[in-house]
DNA sequence: GCCAATTACGCACACCGTAAATATT
DNA sequence: AATATTTACGGTGTGCGTAATTGGC
């Protein structure tokens, strides 16, 4: 039994029980891919993979139960080099985030750069997508984290942290009707109001949208959506052209940056919303991972995330 | 990086750190071992080992994270063993039992025999032992469950479950003064009434003792404790020969087989008490551990046992 | 007939054991 | 001086590659 032998198993699996695939992207002979798999099964006295004749077609019932151990070993394999990296070259290292445009645009600029000066040999790397696809590349390992609002609690495997809270913002032009709400009434817009004028706001896969499709689902109203994104800035800029009404998160309007765009408030009508950080649960997380996320969030100390990682545990907010 | 390696660095941490007993109890040589962990030590580029010269003292800090990080490796190595057993001889293997005289002597015979009809490849042991031995030989692998009622619950490492509640039963001669509370008032007995006869009852390691001692010291009475034993036999003998009153657990009192003697109910005077199975949490468990969980105690379904296993539970009674 | 897995075979090297050297208590 | 670890060195076995064979689709 050898680790060399789990890696053939695994990779096989991977590969769709393909021996000749798993061979080549291990760099190694398929011959001796199949000859340590049948080694393998002879010493455990089980048949891990289903035959007929000689093709391969799937996992037997022992198999499955084995590839599940397999992966778990191979998970603390893993662990074991990015434990020693993490003592042999204490900051240096890679670290790729995953998040949505809001985060990487709003969110992660406040600390990029201090974590930058904390860890100037950490190799950063941002990976935005929507989602579904980070809790994806969390899980396949493409990213060492993700940050984003929906779908990451919900992802087995991954251990979710509340980063932050945040509300919609409904942006308008000064010369809006709606504007003059915008000193003391603001908070008595109503869903009606909103759903008078034309509406530009976020992808239907992004960051609280689907909140604001059921609100309006709720309450029987049709908005009038003529134009979806995936980030904040198209969204603003075509308010300011006069498209319509925008309504985007609240961490993405600064009122000092958007000086000719008003924003109101809307936690009122959509609710309000968690921020999550994901990481891969059973992951060793290199020292700087805690750090960052520490900054993100400075309630989220090394000992809640750990023990989050380790559990696999999603941290409510 | 292979297994050999890993096993080399947890029997060197086992063995206090002695390479020279570690090789021994490996059936391998001792610079073997040597070499194996400075190989591995470079392949990840840090020092495991502390070491003073050449002799070796302790782990370094990230000797600390790695060894962590190999006992789970190898904890799930054997189960790889195990899930092959599993499948390879279905009903076969072995399975020893830890628990108290009073598990082995009143619960064990419930459901042994139906064990064994079900089971009959299965090579049964019972290891006997008080609760702190029977915690750690679970723990070390060297029973593969426990019952008992102290200390189990405890124990990090463990996984236990709740099998029964019990409570204690006082046992006199019929012609003792406290026998004509036998009928109708015997729950009106006090703590007072028995402290005034000599005692004999459980050996302080064992079940339930440490509760009747606190009580005991809560009333500011001093118990005269005549003979202490560990098992109910003995103490019903000495009962029997007039020594005192036994205190003893309920389910070792049986009216029919102690003709000779008269069992009253304790509990509203040493409380209510848990019998516990514990398992190691994170082992994988053969089928019959589970069916004969589920026959000490119908409520332990299998995936209850699983859900404490794998997330190293302690199921509350 | 083409593709994929197994069997056959041979080399190289990694592993482990013995023996010697070196360092620590 | 005794004990424990590391270094040195040599033989054996196994792990892996190439080539040939067998077996599905």
């Amino acid at each position: 039994m050898n680790l060399q032998q789990f890696r053939f198993v695994r990779e096989t699996i991977r590969r769709n029980f393909n021996l000749t695939e798993a061979a080549r992207s291990l760099y190694t002979s398929q011959p001796g891919v199949s000859k340590a798999i049948i080694e393998f099964e002879d010493e455990l006295g089980i048949k891990i993979f289903e035959r007929h004749g000689k093709r391969i077609k799937g996992l037997t019932k022992p198999g499955q139960a084995v590839a599940q151990v397999i992966e778990r070993i191979m998970l603390e394999v893993d662990n074991l080099k990015r434990v020693s990296d993490e003592f042999a070259r204490e900051d240096e290292g890679s670290l790729t985030i995953g998040c949505t445009h809001t985060q990487a645009r709003y969110l992660l600029p406040r600390v990029i750069p201090a974590f930058r000066e904390r860890f100037p040999k950490v190799r950063l790397q941002l990976a935005e997508g929507d989602p579904v696809t980070l809790a994806r590349m969390v899980l396949h390992e493409q990213a060492d984290m993700a940050i984003a609002t929906e779908t990451l609690a919900r992802t087995p495997g991954l251990a979710t942290l509340p980063v932050y809270e945040w509300e919609h913002t409904i942006v308008i032009r000064p010369d809006h009707p709606l504007a003059e709400l915008r000193s003391s009434a603001a908070r008595a817009i109503s869903l009606e109001q909103v759903a008078a004028y034309p509406i530009v706001t976020y992808d239907r896969a992004f960051t609280g949208r689907s909140s604001i499709d059921a609100v309006f689902a709720k309450k029987g109203i049709q908005p009038d959506i003529v134009l979806e994104a995936i980030d904040a800035d198209v969204i603003k800029t075509y308010v300011d052209v006069g498209l319509g009404i925008g309504i985007i998160a609240g961490i993405a309007f600064d009122p000092r940056r958007d000086k000719g765009l008003i924003g109101l408030p809307a936690g009122h009508l959509f609710g309000s919303h968690t921020a999550r950080v994901a990481v891969k649960s059973g992951v060793f997380l290199r020292d700087y991972v805690y750090v960052l996320i520490e900054m993100l969030a400075p309630h989220l100390t090394r000992d809640m995330v750990q023990e989050a990682v380790e559990n696999s545990g999603v941290v409510e907010a």
